[in-house]
DNA sequence: TAGATTGTTAATCGATTAACAATC
DNA sequence: TAGATTGTTAATCGATTAACAATC
């Protein structure tokens, strides 16, 4: 499991008055919500309704006033919703107004992909700020702009850079040696792409990525 | 999610009489045992329980036998499960007894990390055994021991090459039309990494896998 | 036989959808 | 006001976990 599956990380924040415990889908549908919304709102269009923000996406209308509900009344009855209005509340509450900064660990193939994501990334409130690896013929210079230190100066750049996120992309029998290494140095969250499961303290939250099993479960479908 | 959210393909194989319609976290999780299961047949361990079986990946062990009861009767009460047995067993359920193959729509940095897989495709029951590209520049030679292709002879090659499932990384602007451009080819399942949702025919099955959705919604739990 | 672990049912938990009064 | 769509409650659906008799 990738996605979807293998949330196995730690728990969310603490169900509270004003934050009754929000499902882990809600939070991924908020995502998928705000690029449906920048998209309306860069063709003009100014407001938008529950129907067509879930169409948008194939989900129920019911689902996406429910999701949006966790957060506050943020519709007109009779409406729907303002389309900037909304996108800006929906990414403040996933914290994207601010730029998120990343670093990615190990520049191999999927590393580099994610790095070319950067561009993206940044619209969307997130920064690749800083690489690193273990092959000292990557290091030194820059990858898409990014800077690429060598490994065993991570915990000192990750400090000094006040890193966000990190990605992992290194080899499976080095992921958990390096995150031993990033939690050391503060990170307390961490998106991985190792199919390898991370021992880590509570606090940490750790989201896993797992290309291969997307493919193998797909294959289950073909018959 | 990827993985785990937008899961809206279309519909699972009709539930009969020894196929009681099987959640879809199901599949995704018997993937992860066989991997499990993998380690531990290389490792001479000829046994294992339901509790060490969850445990090695963070599951109940309850959901383990319950995963595995879907299927038939596989365990041994009081001693477990045969490791090499019930990975055989597994993969059959899977479709990963016999090779999956797999063609690469776009040679982008995301392509050619999947393509850096193939190496464990294989030994999982997988190849990439063609790719694509709308770049001349990158057609005609191969990547990773893959022969690439320009994307409009992609038709033709898809149905000579036998090609059970396309992955998809192209640019978001081109996905639906290279899409169209598979089914008619006949290819009934499809791996989208593009966050463009795609409108398929009911018996194409899309999976989709959004990178930056698993980002996007990390950053939630930063607080 | 005693100990262990399965397969399976029932209980719980969580997430989606339907329905509708409230309201613009 | 009439029409439309929200916010929210109740109903449904699905998935996880607990419990335990069956069985090796």
């Amino acid at each position: 499991m990738l996605d979807e599956l293998r949330n196995q990380a730690g728990e969310d924040p603490s169900p509270s008055a004003d934050n009754p415990k929000i499902p882990k889908a809600v939070i991924k549908r908020l995502s998928l919500y705000t690029r449906v919304l920048q998209k309306f709102s860069m063709s003009g269009i100014e407001k938008i309704s529950s129907k067509e923000l879930g169409d948008a996406l194939g989900l129920n209308s019911a689902q996406v006033r429910k999701d949006l509900a966790y957060f506050g009344q943020f519709g007109v009855p009779g409406l729907g919703y303002y389309v900037e209005e909304l996108r800006t509340r929906i990414k403040s509450i996933l914290g994207t107004d601010r730029t998120v900064r990343l670093a990615l660990v190990g520049v191999g193939n999927l590393g580099q992909a994610l790095l070319s994501y950067t561009t993206q990334f940044q619209r969307d409130g997130f920064r690749v700020v800083v690489a690193f690896d273990a092959d000292k013929r990557k290091v030194g210079g820059e990858r898409m702009g990014v800077p690429v230190f060598h490994v065993s100066d991570m915990g000192r750049h990750l400090k000094e850079m006040a890193i966000d996120i990190v990605m992992l992309t290194v080899p499976a029998g080095v992921a958990q040696q390096v995150t031993d290494l990033a939690i050391q140095a503060g990170i307390t969250a961490i998106l991985n792409f190792v199919p390898e499961r991370l021992l880590v303290p509570e606090h940490v939250k750790v989201h896993y990525v797992d290309l291969s099993i997307e493919i193998e479960s797909l294959s289950y479908y073909l018959k």
